[in-house]
RNA sequence: GGUCUCGUGGCCGAGCGGCUAGGCACUGGUCUGCAAAACCAGCUACAGCGGUUCGAAUCCGCUCGAGACCUCCA
């Protein structure tokens, strides 16, 4: 059983003891999305599995700073030479300027962060806001002889690099294949081998998104921006660094070789990946025109959906499988999970309402045991979960009379499953499908005049109201204390 | 083609050398005018074939199958 928190680290591969660089303060980046259209479900999921992290940290007692980027420039649409910047061409395209296109989406990002009840980062810093930052690593890096200037861009020399150190550490890549698969250049191009990755972009006449730097006008790489503002708020060296799986290669790569060229350090002390959303089996991802996005699933208004569902639902789903596996998507799995969700929270909802006794069944201390040391174990909230649903197994059984609990217990337990279920999990009640008075008031007449017709053995009118609600998808459901509703 | 990961009961998904995770579905029961809801109980799976071991879903090998990265993606 772990007592203390365990990370596996996807650089050397091992489930490792977290010690903080900086006992009690825990420097912690996660990798942001590129706001050139909606965040799709995937990307969400990799802010929830850090959400999940920061949490727990903190709930550990770390003094977390968290941090989250937004990209906002420098992200290539195709090659990392090639194509066009992603912000610009949405601009071009849709003919707004470029800041537009970032404050859409920036601000529907958080909107949705904000849906799935995640934690702000403490410092959301910008690409653009840090060009100047990223023109000085470039200096540095030229100066040590690591980079080269060709044609009004910077590049940053992989082979020279690979020489005194290891590219391909954290991706598992043999430097040596990269070159020999990679070997056949056009003659066009500006860099001296393939592999090699742009620092900074001479800007065409076309392009939008231009900086003035000591190399003419351009824009920055996009690897760079992470790696210069991770070291501005964290420091040189930080504790963890987040991200999706699919970052691995190229881009934490280069990161770890753009820190390296610049000071000489690895920066990260605990790699984490989150793993992909799937759906059939397939990564979710818009250039396969599978993902969903989460209005789309709220609403239900999306083709591969039988109908919608309430942001904590997606969340807790989500929160069943462990973030380093790949989860996969479907309408069967999120009715499981919407069961399941409701299933928990009514177990919650009667903790402070049940019966006490002299003496107590049992032991929340037990319970926080088992939960902290899942948790501990590279936060393994699946199987927090699964002793969740012990102890709402054993509410359920103190609720019937069958087991007992005495007052200093219970109220131990409600403080214990508020923290784990809201703090940590970061779960919340799901919202009233129709949480207004007017609602409330016209179904309370409709449900008194069925109880009524109850109280009359009017079956014919009683089963008509409810036929009829049902209609509409209102449940009604009749128990020892009277009836109640829910919009299903 | 290269690098890597994974194949768990009807579905989703933990476990990763010995103690039947959990949720949903399903079946039975309690409750109920009936139904639903709620609650209780049941449901002993680990791709295939070999090997290591007193003991393997868990370690090793092979076979089959799936996926990720190598090009933009969280």
């Amino acid at each position: 059983m772990e007592t203390s928190l365990h990370i596996y680290n996807t650089l050397t591969r091992k489930k490792e003891e977290f010690k903080p660089l900086n006992d009690p303060f825990v420097g912690l980046y996660v990798c942001g999305p590129t706001v050139y259209s909606n965040v799709h479900l995937g990307n969400c999921r990799t802010f929830i599995s850090f959400d999940l992290v920061n949490r727990y940290l903190r709930y550990l007692g770390y003094k977390v700073r968290y941090v989250r980027n937004i990209t906002d420039a420098g992200h290539l649409e195709n090659d990392s030479d090639e194509g066009e910047d992603k912000i610009s061409k949405k601009a071009r395209v849709e003919q707004l300027e470029p800041m537009q296109i970032v404050q859409t989406y920036t601000i529907d990002f958080h909107d949705k962060m904000r849906d799935f009840n995640t934690l702000a980062p403490d410092i959301e810093p910008t690409a653009t806001g840090h060009i100047v930052e990223q023109i000085d690593i470039i200096k540095t890096i030229l100066d040590n002889g690591l980079a080269y200037e060709s044609n009004g861009s910077i590049y940053f020399d992989v082979k020279k690099y690979a020489e005194t150190d290891n590219y391909g550490e954290l991706s598992g890549r043999n430097i040596d294949e990269l070159f020999s698969g990679t070997r056949d250049l056009d003659g066009q191009d500006e860099k001296r081998n393939a592999t090699d990755f742009a620092l900074w972009k001479k800007a065409s006449p076309s392009h939008i998104m231009r900086w003035n730097s000591p190399w003419g006008i351009g824009f920055p790489g996009w690897h760079l921006e992470c790696s210069v503002m991770s070291t501005k708020y964290l420091g040189e060296q930080f504790d963890i660094h987040g991200g999706g799986m699919d970052l691995k290669f190229p881009h934490h790569e280069c990161e770890i070789a753009q820190n390296k060229a610049a000071n000489g350090k690895h920066a990260v002390q605990y790699w984490m990946h989150a793993n992909m959303l799937t759906f059939e089996g397939k990564k979710m991802s818009k250039s396969l025109d599978n993902s969903i996005l989460p209005d789309e699933l709220f609403t239900g208004n999306h083709k591969l959906l039988n109908k919608g569902y309430d942001p904590m639902v997606v969340r807790f789903f989500m929160l069943q499988a462990h973030y380093a596996s790949t989860l996969d998507f479907s309408n069967e799995a999120l009715e499981a999970a919407e069961k399941g969700f409701q299933r928990l929270m009514a177990g919650m909802s009667i903790v402070d309402a049940l019966p006490v006794s002299e003496s107590s069944d049992i032991e929340t201390s037990a319970f926080r045991q088992k939960i902290e040391a899942a948790m501990n174990d590279d936060f393994n909230s699946p199987m927090v979960i699964s002793h969740l649903f012990e102890v709402v197994k054993n509410i359920n059984s103190i609720a019937e009379g069958r087991m007992k609990i005495s007052d200093s217990e219970k109220e131990a337990l409600s403080v214990f499953l508020k923290q784990i279920v809201f703090d940590v999990l970061g779960l919340k009640m799901a919202q009233e499908s129709s949480n207004n008075d007017f609602m409330d008031g016209l179904m309370n007449i409709i449900l008194d005049v069925r109880t009524r017709a109850r109280a009359n053995k009017d079956w014919g009118t009683s089963d008509a109201i409810r036929d009829q609600l049902a209609a509409m998808n209102i449940v009604v459901k009749d128990s020892k204390d009277g009836a109640s509703w829910q919009v299903q």
